[in-house]
DNA sequence: GCCTGACTCATACGTTCGTATGAATAGCCT
DNA sequence: AGGCTATTCATACGAACGTATGAGTCAGGC
């Protein structure tokens, strides 16, 4: 479980790599403890403990605690607005890469399950989240909405507010993500279930489309 | 701002009088205060503080700092459900209906912005709700399930996964109000601007209608 | 008129937390 | 070889927390 230190040595390191490994070690544990016990239940110690290290360490490498909470927030949304961006530049009509979009938001909570509460924890207890992780997220907002813009040009969505349509839009992955733990025992429905993710994606999608897609009076104008 | 009890008082109060209106003020403070800082961030010292009692006061009438979380959430969540309830109940088609249930969480949180902060930080945490909140969506979520498997028989909804379904519904407004902050500053769309939110519902009862909607090639078969 | 029980209050306890500090360790460079 | 520097580590500190305890207060019933 927390061997990840001991494991990791292969080829003789500087003394910089070991730096730098204990770092992605703290990131990783951090990542796992806030997604599973919240930003205030995961403790510096715990987290220390499972990157087996010292507790100095979060101080040492990330100044504070909120210093490595940033960096596990970043290091985790990044791929994600990687995703997003690659769905928005594919071919395709701007419905499609919508589409796209979304199945991108899936696959990446499939790996990545807790990524959501990451984020959302310290939203809904009314923190603002650090900068950088704005910008992540403005760009993603950006991307998306121009992709709505777009769609409403060549006809393949619906006309509409742009930063609502992205909310809409991206909401239905990431609140799904959010909630499944709790989909288990109210659902019944369990997400981890592949036959369960696989009927959801094509829920989403179908509700995606059917929800950005013109009424037959709108088409042709 | 903590002078609820001492304005509460106008007619001779008996003793379990007493009791009770410092009952309804520690979960008004808690309400207040668990929405604003989150459940780790609202000490029993900040709370029995702004509801102007003492710090014994939780322990005593609620057990433990669980028992008055536990109680706020019920308490916020119950007028929800009976909303929900009333919509569902409500006369025309299931999709009119369905539509007044997003309506329902539009209104209600426009009153209570903090109400999807106050349950969704602890689900987002990693902590499972009390079992009574589970009772209460467990209610929701049947009621809209319902909804929409009587809608799929009339041919006002299309044809779905019910539990998905519901799900995709209410976290339109849901998702909405929890990132409201955020998307002040990302957007910037502000949500406490009366003409937004008006635009928001329009926006969101559009997304859903067309999410709902049968295609055209589903109303006749 | 006093006793009872519900309620309030002040205070203490033990724990846990994030951070600071200074010594120890080890690769790197000249 | 030996100092330099980056990193690790053990430990200490002060603050804040949730809860427990016991004394104090007061309306209501007999």
């Amino acid at each position: 479980m927390s061997q990840a230190r001991h494991t990791r040595a292969e080829s003789p390191e500087t003394r910089a790599d070991v730096g730098a490994a204990t770092r992605a070690d703290l990131i990783a544990a951090g990542r796992r403890l806030f997604g599973q016990r919240g930003y205030d239940g995961a403790s510096i110690r715990a987290i220390t403990r499972e990157a087996g290290t010292n507790l100095g360490a979060v101080t040492y490498h990330f100044g504070s605690k909120r210093g490595l909470y940033a960096a596990v927030l970043e290091q985790g949304l990044r791929p994600i607005a990687a995703r997003v961006d690659a769905a928005v530049r594919s071919e395709g009509t701007s419905l499609d890469r919508m589409l796209r979009v979304v199945e991108a938001y899936f696959e990446h909570f499939e790996e990545h399950p807790d990524l959501p509460h990451l984020l959302l924890q310290e939203v809904a207890a009314g923190k603002q989240p650090p900068d950088v992780v704005l910008e992540i997220i403005r760009g993603v907002k950006e991307a998306i909405a121009g992709l709505q813009v777009e769609g409403i040009a060549d006809g393949s969505v619906r006309a509409g507010h742009p930063v609502l349509t992205a909310l809409s839009v991206v909401s239905q992955p990431i609140y799904l993500a959010l909630v499944a733990p709790l989909l288990r025992t109210v659902g019944p429905v369990d997400l981890a279930h592949p036959a369960m993710r696989r009927l959801a994606l094509e829920h989403t999608l179908a509700f995606v489309r059917a929800g950005l897609t013109p009424a037959r009076n709108e088409i042709h104008r």
